[in-house]
DNA sequence: GCCGGTTGTCATCTA
DNA sequence: CGTAGATGACAACCG
């Protein structure tokens, strides 16, 4: 939303319907609306800058902040893309090149002159690598994605079209000078225009070419046309289609009639976008999508006519594709195509994700994508840098997906973003779709409309896209993989039901220790609380689950606790009696319920020692007295069935074997864990959802209350070891501080000594040195010193006991006379 | 058989 | 008032 503020608020609204306007005359009415410092204001810090890393790094490589930071440093680029072996894939799936045939239709559309020199200078650096890609990706772009569906003949396109783009760079590197047909046909616009007004000959223009333009719309543009069209021409055909001001040419490459097209679909797209339906209508219709994506080149073209004010275009630019990104001025443009390759992939996918998961009404991103791929530059540029950004972008495609926000300036952007997230859209997908056309595009979007991973997941899926998606993309894919963070989440509770283990055993101390068992363990006091709270949906799904196992418990585990029952029951004789399949069903459940019990935290957290009995109650229940034979037998027994249960003690066996006993005479149809272990709330629903009897519930209660007893001495017990543990590591370091308190006061003593010495020896020395007034030394056995309070030192007679103020004056002026 | 340690249980108090 | 936790006391069991 923010981006979206940024974008319309004060004059960016007002700027991009001028801009719209200026289809005709862009430079005149933007000039006085766009100050130097505009791109950054418009762009704010999700601009250029922010964009895909790859882009931020070109940008800071070669120009730096602004427009030009967008502008890639093609040799170090290409070094990089070697490297990485991205490049490779860049060149193919790199949406950019649509940005560079909007820049080259700039050129062609602008004067020459015009921002030629800084362009040219770009082009120049650029590796003829970078430089097919930009056209092959141009032509696509401009072929409609149609081209992208036939992937097949991308790469003889590709060929065809780096010729071409050899053609135009150099045109371009020579800054405008060469005589490529389509620099020609642009060049002359210009010229007659006027080599500093472009918008100048434009409008002068405009009138013929909309004719034109309408003409060949209805003639050849029909988006089957279209796909022909790019058939045919592939790049050729988008360079006419671009050179919008260019007279129609008979140049092979291209097509005269196309700059008109352009400048119609430019029109077009103005009116679309100043209709707000159109926002939705990309959705609907692939032919809007392209026209708006159009109108957003359109704006580019404009933009480059304004050449080489890279401010003032890029301000143009900014709005349109403002939503994802912004192209970075004159020259960045080329660069942006290039380089946003790799990151717009990745923020198309963002994008299209972003768009998809946001509404499905920007299915049609694929088919702007085409004409958006120049757009895409922009808006991948903004988009890749910053995971934020596909929040804006499905911001702003929420926005576009309002029909009614589509008042004029705010329909451009709108349609600007549309375009931009469709154009990475289709630079990915268009290469998955078919070539159905402008509908694949709906198709892909709808694909989109899964989510973020959907694309994510498309571009892995497809081979030829793989080798395009960078190192950087599979990072991003698995950080954004759902299943990654599904498993994260996973292993953070299972993490976090350890770590109440822990604790658990902890509290436990030694018990846990010795006794700790797989099995459910009860709550403890510390955990039960709070994991009761949380475990409570999962508790009532686990309650459930055990009711349902109660009546269907099966398998071989109930068998194993079929058998070890009845040796118990043998060995309780007459106690339990014989139970009835329920009852074993019943205690059988107890197990499952074990284990349903185990995975619900409180039941983790807690101590595993006593549980084990609550887990033995398959185990048999012994009485108290027969204990001792029979015990170790049980105890035997539960080893084998359930070694973990296993515990020195058999009295833990004993005992729940006693409740165990009891609850089977009475027949209650739950285990001890459950009644133990269940919240108040399920365990009261339990004890509702049964029948039972007042013997039953007391006993069931009795459970209840004796297992929790359990759990609550063992963790008092705990404690109050800790508190002994404490204690005693308190005392420990009682004394080793009394250690040291008994070093230090020794120092201190030897220090006081010391000092009490240096004194006697200083008093000595001043009383050698007393006269009395007769200058001689005064007798120690007569006389000594007194230390006054107020400092001052006087002699005073041992024998008289009578004292002589002697001020350190009078000693000073006595020892002055000696 | 005694002793120490462990554990379960009960009674009571408290929140 | 009911529930659960904490704790002291008692008893049983084990090594």
């Amino acid at each position: 939303m923010q981006d979206l503020k940024k974008y319309f608020t004060e004059g960016l609204i007002q700027m991009a319907i001028i801009l719209s306007l200026c289809g005709v005359m862009v430079d005149e009415g933007l000039e006085p609306y766009l100050p130097a410092s505009w791109h950054e204001r418009i762009l704010g810090p999700t601009s250029a800058l922010t964009q895909t890393q790859f882009h931020n790094l070109r940008n800071r490589l070669e120009d730096g902040p602004g427009l030009h930071a967008k502008n890639v440093d093609l040799d170090s680029f290409f070094t990089a893309r070697r490297l990485l072996g991205l490049v490779h894939s860049l060149d193919r799936l790199q949406v950019p090149p649509a940005e560079l045939e909007t820049w080259l239709v700039q050129r062609e559309q602008d004067p020459l002159p015009v921002g030629l020199p800084g362009q040219a200078s770009r082009l120049a650096r650029e590796p003829p690598g970078i430089e097919r890609v930009q056209l092959t990706s141009s032509l696509e772009s401009r072929p409609l994605v149609l081209t992208l569906h036939e992937d097949a003949d991308d790469e003889e396109e590709d060929k065809e079209e780096e010729t071409d783009v050899h053609y135009h760079t150099g045109a371009l590197n020579e800054g405008e000078e060469e005589e490529d047909t389509v620099l020609q046909h642009f060049c002359n616009i210009g010229r007659e225009g006027g080599p500093g007004s472009s918008g100048g000959v434009n409008n002068g223009e405009l009138p013929q070419n909309e004719q034109e333009c309408l003409r060949l719309l209805e003639e050849t543009f029909p988006f089957t046309e279209e796909q022909q069209f790019h058939d045919a021409g592939g790049g050729r055909g988008e360079l006419e289609l671009q050179s919008p001001g260019s007279e129609p040419s008979g140049s092979s490459i291209l097509p005269s009639t196309n700059p008109f097209l352009d400048l119609e679909l430019q029109w077009q797209d103005l009116l679309a976008i100043m209709e707000p339906q159109n926002n939705a209508g990309c959705d609907t219709s692939a032919f809007e999508d392209t026209q708006n994506s159009r109108a957003t080149e359109t704006f580019e073209t404009l933009h480059q006519n304004q050449g080489v004010d890279g401010t003032e275009a890029d301000l143009v630019m900014e709005t349109w594709s403002q939503p994802g990104s912004l192209r970075p001025p004159n020259q960045s443009e080329m660069e942006p195509v290039l380089l946003p390759l790799t990151p717009t992939e990745e923020l198309d996918d963002h994008s299209s994700a972003s768009s998809s998961g946001v509404s499905g009404v920007y299915p049609l991103q694929s088919p702007p994508d085409h004409v958006d791929l120049l757009a895409q530059d922009p808006s991948p540029d903004l988009c890749l840098g910053i995971s934020a950004e596909d929040v804006m972008n499905r911001q702003t495609q929420d926005l576009v997906a309002t029909p009614e926000s589509s008042s004029s300036p705010e329909n451009v952007h709108c349609s600007g973003d549309c375009t931009n997230i469709q154009a990475g859209n289709a630079a990915t997908r268009g290469l998955y779709m078919s070539p159905s056309g402008d509908f694949l595009f709906d198709e892909d979007g709808i694909e989109d409309d899964d989510g973020l991973l959907s694309p994510l997941t498309d571009l892995i899926g497809d081979a030829a896209i793989l080798d395009e998606i960078s190192l950087l993309d599979m990072a991003l894919e698995e950080g954004f993989n759902p299943e990654m963070t599904a498993r994260l989440d996973e292993e953070g509770y299972l993490l976090h039901s350890e770590t109440e283990a822990d604790s658990d055993s902890g509290l436990s101390l030694a018990f846990s220790l010795s006794q700790a068992s797989p099995c459910a363990s009860e709550a403890s006091s510390y955990s039960s609380s709070s994991s009761t709270s949380s475990s409570d949906s999962a508790d009532e799904s686990l309650f459930s689950e055990d009711e349902d196992a109660v009546e269907l418990c099966d398998g071989p585990h109930m068998e194993m606790e079929v058998t070890i029952k009845q040796e118990e029951e043998e060995e309780l004789g007459a106690v339990g009696g014989s139970y009835p399949d329920h009852a074993m069903q019943t205690f059988h459940q107890s197990d499952q319920e074990k284990k349903l019990l185990s995975g619900l935290p409180w039941h983790l957290g807690h101590d595993h020692t006593y549980h084990q009995p609550m887990s033995s109650s398959s185990s048999p229940s012994l009485p108290v007295g027969k204990m001792s034979t029979k015990q170790s037998r049980s105890s035997v027994r539960r080893n084998s069935a359930l070694p973990y249960h296993y515990s020195s003690h058999t009295s833990d066996a004993k005992m729940w074997s006693h409740d165990e006993r009891r609850a089977r005479a009475l027949r209650v149809p739950f285990s001890n864990e459950l009644i133990i272990n269940l919240p108040v709330e399920e365990f009261n629903d339990l004890l509702a959802s049964f029948q039972l009897n007042e013997e039953q519930l007391t006993l069931i209660k009795d459970i209840r209350r004796r297992g929790k007893n359990k759990v609550a001495a063992q963790n008092c017990r705990k404690r109050k070891m800790d508190v002994l543990l404490g204690l005693n590591d308190e005392v420990s370091s009682l004394m080793r501080s009394r250690s040291r308190l008994l070093r230090e006061k020794q120092e201190a003593m030897r220090n006081l000594q010391e000092m009490k010495h240096r004194l006697k020896m200083l008093y000595q020395e001043v009383f050698s040195r007393v006269r009395d007034g007769e200058g001689r030394p005064l007798n120690p056995v007569e006389h000594e010193l007194r230390f006054e309070l107020d400092g001052s030192v006087g002699v005073a007679s041992s024998r008289r006991g009578g004292r002589t103020p002697l001020t350190k004056g009078n000693r000073k002026q006595r020892d002055k006379k000696k």
